[in-house]
RNA sequence: GUCCCCAUCGUCUAGCGGCCUAGGACUCCGGUCUUUCAAGCCGGCGACAGGGGUUCGAAUCCCCUUGGGGACGCCA
């Protein structure tokens, strides 16, 4: 009697079965928040990796929490991820007729029927069983009414819901891919709600009505609705209906091993894309965190569609771990391409207000890229990339203090003097790393002087800071006439501690 | 309270009975390189939750305990 009807199949590779039709069925509530792109992105590997269809559906039936205007922001975190959809968004909303339809059916064939206990009724029952430390469950009071009690409570004015007849014996089992068979007794299954008094389906109803009609053949989904999937798969066989595949992927936690949330920081995909984290690299990070393929770490995203498979799953929730995310989008910076990466650096500046529109649209784009060149391999973000292009781009140079203090000696600064006048000579077109290393080298040389002595205090006048990219390089790309000004500048500076 | 899931370094994980005195990655700490800071390279710290079985042999299989998480709505 129990239930092994074809979910185990599982995902038969080869034979040449129904085509994968998968879906991501977020409600508009929020943000889409990591976890969920996660869920996403594991669906989305799926499809791509048996050529199959990715679906989108939103699943909006609950008008209180329901925020129409989440709807795009949730797209947009899609496409910037890359997911993109094959089919939909549907709106669980605009599909109602369908549910009635078969709430409809499963009533006249005595599988569900009218409820007329008030939400405030059940609420206050609920509330009871709680504190009486007994498991909250329907008690059954409308399964068994006459046609007579109906009419009565009908012309009291009361709105039916229609409740699932669930069996009381007997246990139903959800071959489940990830963690094999889960099985749950049916007494613990109470007649559950699938149409609301105001002709809205609820979620367990809804689903199944939705991935059946969809042609869903592998529900892949967060672990949460593991407890649900009972309730479907009894709804699955009241319509005579297959099973999927279902696969529920471990939940996502927060450092502090508890369901993610806005408490624990940035959550949402949009917060890491405002931080400067690239796609590439959330992606590569969500599809590591709990999955994996050997030892490999870095995966581009043919990699993932190549050797993703819903048996490498862990079962265990995963830990969400931002220095790792930090260290992968480091390679991202690291490995990707320069003017690409300039583009977005320049973007960033302007957003973050490190510099006007106008003045980032002035600098050549070669510029942003050979900052992006100088800088990515001290940078972990975009936004810090920009932060610390932007005083060698442009006239916004901000002196540390201490630096000045430290470096920009008189002694030092006199040297500077000198080594501006003596680069006076190089000509604009010869500006380049190389040139200026041989200039700099040379002159060092003849007046017994070494490297060390002169390249913080250059460092410092330049930048206004420490640490950086080599001085050679630094210089030219701050440009002759820049350079050479704060140069000269530099002695001013060390007199006028401010 | 009931039910369900989970259990290898701090974190992500490899491991699917012998290859394990448990491997990789992030973090951290040393060293190296060096014009600074990084990056790179080399090295180090660091785990099979506990107890019973099964077996010639258990991180791997079974049971119990403990711990963690989640679900118990006319939410999804």
């Amino acid at each position: 009697m129990h239930d092994s009807d074809r979910a185990s199949e599982s995902e038969g590779e080869g034979m040449a079965q129904h085509k994968v039709r998968v879906r991501f069925a977020p409600s508009p509530t929020g943000e889409l928040h990591v976890g969920g792109a996660r869920t996403a992105l594991f669906n989305w590997l799926f499809a791509r990796k048996h050529q199959g269809v990715f679906v989108l559906r939103f699943e909006d039936t609950d008008v209180e929490r329901n925020r129409p205007e989440l709807v795009e922001p949730i797209l947009e975190s899609l496409k910037w991820l890359g997911l993109e959809w094959d089919e939909g968004p549907y709106f669980q909303s605009q599909r109602l007729p369908l549910y009635q339809e078969h709430a409809r059916k499963l009533l006249e064939e005595g599988r569900a029927y009218p409820c007329y206990c008030t939400p405030e009724e059940l609420e206050a029952k609920r509330k009871q069983a709680l504190a009486e430390k007994r498991t909250p469950q329907y008690d059954g009071t409308c399964r068994h009414l006459t046609p007579q009690e109906r009419e009565r409570l009908e012309a009291e004015g009361r709105r039916p819901a229609l409740r699932f007849v669930s069996p009381k014996e007997g246990t139903t089992v959800v071959e489940d891919v990830i963690r094999g068979p889960v099985e749950f007794r049916n007494e613990e299954i109470d007649d559950f709600i699938i149409l609301r008094s105001d002709g809205r389906p609820t979620y367990n109803f809804a689903v199944v009505v939705d991935d059946l009609t969809m042609g869903i053949t592998h529900v892949i989904r967060a672990d949460e609705h593991l407890k649900n999937t009972p309730k479907q798969i009894l709804i699955y066989r009241a319509l005579g209906a297959d099973l999927p595949v279902f696969a529920h992927v471990p939940m996502v936690l927060a450092k502090d091993r508890t369901k993610l949330s806005k408490r624990h920081g940035a959550t949402a995909v949009f917060e890491y894309r405002e931080r400067g984290i690239l796609p590439e690299a959330l992606v590569n990070y969500l599809a590591r965190l709990g999955w994996s393929y050997g030892d490999q770490e870095i995966f581009s995203r043919e990699e993932l569609i190549e050797k993703f498979s819903l048996e490498g799953i862990h079962p265990s929730p995963a830990v969400f771990d931002e220095e790792k995310l930090l260290w992968l989008n480091h390679h991202y910076i690291k490995t990707g391409d320069p003017k690409r990466l300039g583009g977005l650096v320049k973007a960033f500046a302007v957003q973050r207000g490190f510099l006007g529109d106008e003045e980032a649209e002035k600098i050549a784009e070669a510029r942003w890229a050979r900052a992006v060149e100088l800088f990515r391999e001290r940078k972990r973000t975009l936004v810090e990339l920009a932060e610390a292009a932007v005083p060698l781009l442009t006239e916004r140079v901000e002196y540390d203090p201490e630096a000045v203090a430290k470096f920009l000696t008189p002694e030092k600064t006199a040297l500077l003097q000198e080594l501006g006048g003596h680069l006076e000579a190089v000509p604009d077109a010869e500006w380049t790393a190389e040139r200026l290393e041989r200039e700099i080298r040379g002159w060092l040389a003849q007046r017994g002087r070494e490297l060390k002595e002169i390249a913080q205090p250059c460092r410092v006048a330049l930048t206004g800071v420490t640490r950086g990219p080599g001085l050679f390089e630094t210089l030219e790309l701050v440009g002759k006439e820049r350079a050479l000004k704060r140069l000269r500048e530099a002695a001013r500076l060390a007199a006028s501690p401010s």
